[in-house]
Order: structure tokens, then C-alpha cells, then sequence
DNA sequence: TCATGTGAACAGATTCACAGCG
DNA sequence: CGCTGTGAATCTGTTCACATGA
């Protein structure tokens, strides 16, 4: 397939292909009227756009389950990044194989950041560790923070930082699936044929006092959630 | 701090007042005219809308470096999920303690589904397994799935899947390094004050045919990005 | 008096619809 | 002719500003 119109990559995507053209109009005029968008080379620009077609050489810090996982994902190296070096804080994991590839101590942190000329850093330490890695990151040149530590880290200006927060997705799972089980579809929800019971939801969060819960209750009545906007 | 003036919580969220009053409106009239909004109240009435005061038994499958880690994952627990088992397809792991619980193995998926009432299930296995699993995860009952494997998941209607892809994050933190790289400051960014210069791009992708590339080429000339909006 | 809650004004994003070009 | 690229129309989401009520 050497060419493909707005048209299909908009059905194939899900959106308006009007849309889609506007959008791949900032990138240039990489189209062809009549004709349609030459594949190789729309993937060539769109590559080169998102940085795709550089190497970004990484650093993961914190080699636990998550930061072994991390180094085994395949997903990287196709788009684009290297994994330069596997950091632990613990000697014994120093030189252990991991990925193929031999984890290093925290020592080297800065010089493996240097000699590689990294700019972006992931980390996946306990909490607790976090600030204090980053902030190492931060003073060895590292402009660019993956991180996967449940907190909140502080940077300087022109650092980048990206939490990933792996309960947040299951939250938004529950949330949708709370409004499936909420008394029948709401909106135009479909029906959910095979959706099973949600079974006893047992209260959780400390209730409000009575007091305050009778004083200030001016939402919907009875337990059940207000409908919210699409 | 008893009561919160949406002021102060959209200072802190760093959005505009007048957009949190409208989005809490949604969820009814929690607020006090003059006062604020009483803390102890709106945390509750927010956690309900979510979905966080419901008791939420998952099923993790696929007991890799990632499953485990997910398994030991601290932050579940506190937004009302509960780990209801693991399940491997590898004999060698039944009975195997991860983060002090018994690995199951696939054999039991259905029953464990059924016995605790589960209706959203995590799956953490490498991408050949993921659509079969998935399978039979829906037919037990299952109506939401979180996705890691690098696959994409077909599900009957009324299913909810959402996929996490570790390197999507990567490649958005890799977007703005780039950008920070390209000669100077372009946006209002920050010039970056402590930016170490990004080492050599090597070119990766393909490059499209001369031919294709001369012919169709009428964007930004030189190999410079265009400037996208915002 | 002070901060909420909300119509009205505004801004930004999406979609329509068609001129223009290969 | 067919499909891109894009002004104009429309829709959606945000912000303003103030009446309202504790």
C-alpha cells in the first residue's frame, strides 16, 4: 500500500478525517490532492516530528521488579532509545546481568551520565529514594525525569518530569465500571451484555461525621453518584 | 485546615477557581457560600464519585519482573484495590510466594474469577499470550482489563480495555528534549538553563527514496521540525 | 462580608464544505 | 475526477463577573 487517504488512516484512527488532515497540515504539506499521503514518507516525517529518528540513550535507576521489567521491555529500542546503563543503590546487584546487560552502582551514576551524554532518566526506585536520585540526575545533566516512584518529585526550571502512577489506570477502569453496575446504562452506554454483579461494594473511606454530612448534603439524594457530564 | 476556598485548591492544582467551582458543581453543591468547602466532606464526596470507597478485587495475570511488580505495588491497596490472586500459566510457579501470596496457576482462572466476584483483570503477560488470556478473562466475566502487553486487544462490546505502553511516556519526555535541543527556546520554554547539548543524532529510521522524498518535499525546508501550535 | 454557583462572554478545538491542484 | 488543504461555521470547554446565600 504506497499511498493511503485521509479518509481511511481517519476511519482506521477513529476520528473526523478533516481532522486529521488539519492536523498533518502543521507538520507541512506532505500530501498529495487527489491522490493521498505516500506512506513511507508520511511515516519518515511523523518519525522525524516526534524525535523517533534520533537515539536517545537512557539511564533506568532502581533495578526491582520494575526497573527489570523496564530493561526487558522491548517497546524502547524501536522507538528510538537505548537503555545505557541499569543503576542499583544496593552493591549486591552491582554487576549482575540483567537485560543482558551488567547493572552498575550508584557510584558511576554521574560518570556513566556523562560518558553516555544522557539526557533523560528513568526512575524507579522505592519512594523513598526518589528525590534524592533525581536531584543527582538533575546536577549530572539529565533534563528529561520518567518517573515511576509513587511521589512527587521537585525539579528546577527546564527539567522535565513525567509520573507514571500504575494505579491511576485501574481508577479509571473502576470509575467506568462503577457506572456500568450504577442502575442500568446512564448515557448511551451499552447495555455491558456480559457484565457480571459487582459484588457487596463494602464501605472504605471513613465517612464523614453525621453532623457534617447532614449540614452540608445538598447533592443528589441517597447514595447513589450524581450523573457527570459525558 | 477544616475548610478550602477554591481559590486556594486551584492555586495548588494549578487551574483557574472558576473551573474547579464549575467541575465540583457537577458533582452537586458541596460548597458553603462565604466559607468554602469543608475538606473532610469533599474528599469524601469526590473519593465516592471516583469510586474509591468500593472495594475493587483484581486479578493480576502473567507473574513476570512486571506482574511482580505490580503485585508489590503499594498504591493499590489505598485506592480500594484488591489484589484477589495471581496467575501464571508456568507450572514451575504455582504456589510460589509473590509479595506474600500464592501464585495460581491458569488452570484456576475461572473459578477464581467466580469465587471473588472479579470484575476487572491486569494483564502483565508477553504479547502472544495477552489476546488468549483476554479471552478468557471476558468469558469469566471480566468487563474491564488493563493491558501492558504490547498487543492490541480485540473484546466484545460492553468490555472496557485500556493499554498502558511504558515507552509512550518515554517518547513524550523525548518530543520536549528534542524541542529544548532545537536552536534555542522556541515558545515562551525556558532556555534551559542547565541543558547539557544532546549528543549526536544518528539518523534510525529508513529514509524515504530520494526520488519520493524530492517529489513530495514542500514542508519546512533544511531538516528543521516545523514549529507545531502550543 | 466573602466565597460559592452559574449565566454570559470568550477562546480554543473540531467539523463542514469547497476551492484548488495533481 | 478525487483528495488535499484550509477559510468559515459550529461546537465544546474555559474564564469572567456577579447575583445569591450562608
Amino acid at each position: 500500500m504506497p499511498t493511503v487517504s485521509s479518509e481511511e488512516l481517519a476511519a482506521a484512527a477513529g476520528v473526523n478525517s478533516a481532522k486529521l488532515r488539519k492536523d498533518f497540515s502543521y507538520l507541512g504539506s506532505y500530501g498529495t490532492r487527489g491522490v493521498g499521503y505516500d506512506v513511507e514518507y508520511l511515516v519518515y516525517q511523523i518519525s522525524r516530528e516526534l524525535g523517533l529518528t534520533q537515539d536517545w540513550p537512557v539511564v533506568i535507576v532502581g533495578i526491582g521488579n520494575l526497573g527489570a521489567a523496564l530493561a526487558n521491555y522491548g517497546g524502547f529500542a524501536s522507538r528510538g532509545f537505548r537503555v545505557a546503563a541499569l543503576i542499583d543503590a544496593d552493591p549486591a546487584m552491582a554487576g549482575k546481568p540483567v537485560a543482558g546487560m551488567a547493572v552498575r552502582h550508584t557510584d558511576e551514576l554521574e560518570k556513566i551520565i556523562d560518558d553516555n551524554g544522557v539526557s533523560i532518566g528513568v526512575i524507579a526506585t522505592p519512594a523513598g529514594a526518589a528525590q534524592q536520585v533525581c536531584d543527582r540526575l538533575v546536577a549530572a545533566g539529565v533534563t528529561s525525569i520518567l518517573n515511576f516512584a509513587p511521589t512527587v518529585l521537585s525539579v528546577p526550571d527546564g527539567v522535565d518530569v513525567r509520573k507514571v502512577d500504575l494505579s491511576i489506570e485501574l481508577q479509571i477502569l473502576a470509575f467506568h465500571e462503577q457506572r456500568k453496575a450504577g442502575e442500568g446504562a446512564i448515557d448511551g452506554e451499552s447495555p455491558a451484555e456480559g457484565a457480571v454483579g459487582v459484588e457487596g461494594p463494602a464501605a472504605k473511606v471513613t465517612k464523614p461525621t453525621a453532623a457534617t454530612a447532614q449540614k452540608n448534603r445538598k447533592g443528589p439524594d441517597g447514595d447513589v453518584p450524581a450523573v457527570m457530564p459525558a
